[in-house]
DNA sequence: CTGTATGTTCAGTCTGTACTGAAAGGATCG
DNA sequence: CGATCCTTTCAGTACAGACTGAACATACAG
């Protein structure tokens, strides 16, 4: 894997760019798209060579996917080094991003509307109005939150049930 | 709106927040944010001072907006200046932003593994292993390109029968 | 115990994006 | 046809976050 063939670098390159869009650290996202190619698991140093990047930033990148739950550090035997490997399962890898970044925004933000609207206050002109928008909006992370812990409960197979029943409902109500 | 209550800078700061970490531009959230507390539309001066923040910053931030086709300016009988408002409905503007996303970064990324697919070379070492995860990471893509496309098509209150759905599907299967 | 290999931390630098302010562009009024 | 008001554009600046490299920490081998 040291060397990069035509495809694993547009793939590796156009990752690294989603990464960016949806505020994810560049390196991070490339890092992920390289194990993920990787037939074995890949030490750090590798890695830094492989992608051009300081030793340092793969050590912390490393250390996010980690947190992510989407890489491990795994010991080849004769090897001191700790070589690292992604999870291949790509839905799984998916769902736990999302959980996590459900928890770190979704929740904070729901928490901040809650707050927001038990501090309205009534005597403020347009309160009335506030309320009314903030709780809309509240509305929306409530269902959100209530569908995704729906979504998280059902194993994989079931979604794709589910998506051929909307098809049916659709086609009774349209 | 020239004055913020406590309540709605505190949103408004928060939106603001939300918005960078999903890489969207801070001002364009917040302004966003203040049109949708506003009860009435909001000329482009009083944005301005209100968010303290540059009239050339305002007016490439709704300008964004405009895009996205969540805020539009209307106009106030024996004012010259464009007032900006924001849409209400919460779903509605999280599907345009989601259908706008989608067609920015979801499609092109499609385009990416299909063209990636195409020109593994069967040659290269490990190609076999390069096709396949390829392979799984587009088929999750073209997964939920199609999910969106149901939803898409779904009244809002469907969503909301298939969650109902879900649950009872879980509940036989479990 | 010493030397080497590996991993982490952190201060400083770099880079891309956001933002500003000035200037130019339009529109409407008198 | 100026004058005025409003908006947009754009070159330059400021800033936040990413990245580097050196110093430090840790583990293992001999």
């Amino acid at each position: 894997m040291a060397e990069l063939s035509r495809v694993q670098k547009q793939y590796i390159l156009h990752w690294g760019e989603m990464g960016t869009k949806w505020g994810i650290n560049r390196t991070v996202a490339q890092i992920h798209a390289l194990l993920y190619l990787s037939p074995q698991a890949v030490p750090a140093e590798e890695i830094a060579q492989t992608l051009s990047v300081a030793r340092s930033n793969v050590s912390t990148s490393i250390r996010e996917l980690e947190t992510w739950g989407i890489v491990r550090a795994v010991h080849v035997l004769g090897d001191r080094r700790e070589h690292y490997e992604s999870m291949k399962d790509v839905w799984e890898m998916f769902r736990l991003v999302i959980e996590q970044r459900k928890r770190r925004e979704i929740d904070p933000t729901r928490e901040v509307l809650r707050q927001c609207l038990a501090e309205v206050d009534p005597k403020e002109p347009g309160a009335e109005y506030t309320r009314e928008r903030l709780e809309a909006m509240a509305g929306f992370f409530e269902a959100v939150t209530e569908l995704y812990d729906e979504m998280r409960r059902l194993p994989t197979g079931t979604v794709r049930k589910l998506l051929r029943m909307g098809t049916k409902v659709r086609k009774k109500e349209g």
